[in-house]
DNA sequence: TAAAATTGTGGGTAGTTGTGGGTTAATACC
DNA sequence: GGTATTAACCCACAACTACCCACAATTTTA
């Protein structure tokens, strides 16, 4: 069972292969449309892990990005640092994509990693990086999270 | 008889199977409106113990995520904290879902469980966990406890 | 009270999934 | 232009999951 259409909940462990691969989840996969081709946009979080995007997701992204005005030093800053290291990757039959030696380094990924679903998109991390970061992050603005909590939690 | 559409209320002892998997007590299954296509999300609790939701009431859930914007670190935090654990089960011919290793670890769950209806979602305990979670907060919370006297008649 | 239907639990089987690795085609580099 | 390196495609397989059938105990119905 899948949920809403490239929609993405759950963790995952895999693992890296020794070709530089990692495997989508099968659920991931079968909940992603036809217009997207088989293909993900890759590239660096805003935290240190890969994020990944279904195409037709990244689409509206730039085109959110089209409509800050160039104007703005902090608007360019911004645009660039998210287009620039954002590349397409088509899935193999048996599901996997490459991930390029630099988004690996930047995510602190050798071996093992875990995979999240974000709902609108995919985070790939080093999963005793994201344990540190997770904590540092609660103990920081746990009072904001409570907020969130309340107007969200069932 | 049965209650009002996805409302659970009451509570039942049954037992963990050999594959981890859990049955889900007949009035709840006849609560569910068409439109859950037989299908629960699965989660952590904010006790240890598993939340079920129909997948209607998760969908809720979801689409405020999807709303929190990824350039804020909190919601970030909140976010990943709140999807990750989430899965969706569809229950079997025989009305039982997979828990998850993890999720069994989180509450403590071997092989008795205790079924809760807890009117928007179920909770599974392991019965001798809620026991004692339940009195230690009855003792130091009681004063909050009063509190809500205000707010729900009985 | 007896028969019929439902419910909770156990377990077998076939298909799917994650992972490893070999082979060919494309690319980059001398 | 030839060679080395990389990426895409294919096959293989063990582990796991979803689906099915079965049955005893309980509840509902007649």
């Amino acid at each position: 069972m899948t949920l809403q259409d490239n929609t993405f909940i759950g963790e995952y462990n895999y693992s890296l292969d020794s070709k530089g691969r990692i495997n989508i989840p099968a659920k991931f996969r079968q909940s992603l449309t036809e217009n997207n081709q088989n293909t993900f946009v890759i590239t660096r979080g805003l935290d240190p892990c890969v994020w990944v995007y279904p195409l037709v997701q990244w689409r509206e992204i730039e085109n959110n990005l089209r409509n800050l005005s160039s104007v703005k030093n902090i608007n360019r800053t911004f645009m660039r640092n998210t287009a620039r290291y954002a590349s397409p990757t088509t899935y193999d039959k048996q599901g996997r994509i490459m991930i390029s030696p630099s988004l690996l380094k930047y995510s602190n990924i050798s071996k093992e990693v875990l995979i999240i679903g974000m709902i609108n998109k995919i985070e790939i991390w080093d999963p005793g990086y994201l344990e540190k970061i997770d904590q540092h992050n609660l103990k920081n603005e746990s009072d904001v999270y409570d907020d969130l909590a309340d107007k969200i939690i069932l």
